[in-house]
DNA sequence: TACCAGGAGAAAA
DNA sequence: TTTTCTCATGGT
């Protein structure tokens, strides 16, 4: 992986699109709930899902356990797999309850910490990494579907690389920058939901799944 | 109507 | 060990 490609990349993407501000959420732990809620599911309906939430309970650990499950699986339906997502952030938060909450997962070194986050049930490695660069703002570079497939379309990665084959390429190349990373996965994602609409001729480096240029 | 979305884990081959 | 299946709502 070429730094200055990556770099390259991320100039064209921020001068397109600016600044994102991510993560849109109000607190760490907000952060983390929707990661879960987000896994295969479009924003929009994450946040249909926190809303409900929220107006049922406040956002801690201790309340979403005490909801039960049924309750939770209920408030957030519209963020689809619901009943998946309820069983993952009650494992979620009994984890982070006994860890110390925020405070007590903040002391531990980022790799003690990935590996805390990945063994918790529903919590895989992209889940682990939006937590630990958006939440505890560690620097850590998250790898989605769209960063393996804007990048096998740009012909820097083959896009069958594993997990953390790519994460570490990207880490590697672009050294250790939690502000560089944060804006870059935001970067990609809004990219995604632009593509060839505003792109009569697409280059191939658009995100449509079915993009006739990328095939 | 069919496909896709800011995945992960279990089951099957 | 690798591949396939399941989970599910809402927008386009």
């Amino acid at each position: 992986m070429e730094s200055a490609r990556l770099a390259a990349v991320y100039r064209v993407l921020y001068g397109t699109y600016g600044p994102q501000h991510w993560w849109p959420g109000d607190s760490p732990f907000e952060v983390m709930v929707g990661a879960v809620l987000t896994q295969n599911t479009a924003w929009s309906n994450v946040e249909r899902a926190l809303a409900r939430l929220t107006e049922r309970i406040p956002l801690t650990a201790e309340a979403i356990l005490a909801l039960g499950h049924e309750a939770l699986a209920e408030a957030i339906r519209p963020a689809g797999y619901f009943n998946v997502k309820a069983r993952r952030l009650r494992a979620f938060c009994h984890a982070f309850v006994a860890d110390g909450g925020l405070t007590g997962l903040s002391g531990l070194d980022t790799p003690t910490l990935r590996e805390r986050l990945l063994a918790v049930n529903g919590v895989g490695p992209e889940t682990a990494d939006d937590m630990l660069l958006y939440a505890f703002e560690r620097p850590v570079f998250v790898v989605d579907a769209y960063t393996r497939r804007l990048f096998a379309r740009l012909g820097l990665l083959a896009g069958d690389e594993g997990y953390e084959t790519i994460r570490h390429a990207f880490e590697r190349a672009l050294g250790a920058d939690t502000a560089l990373f944060n804006e870059y996965h935001a970067l990609i994602v809004r990219h995604a939901k632009a593509a060839c609409r505003t792109r009569p001729r697409c280059a191939g480096c658009c995100l449509n799944a079915h993009c006739p240029a990328a095939s």
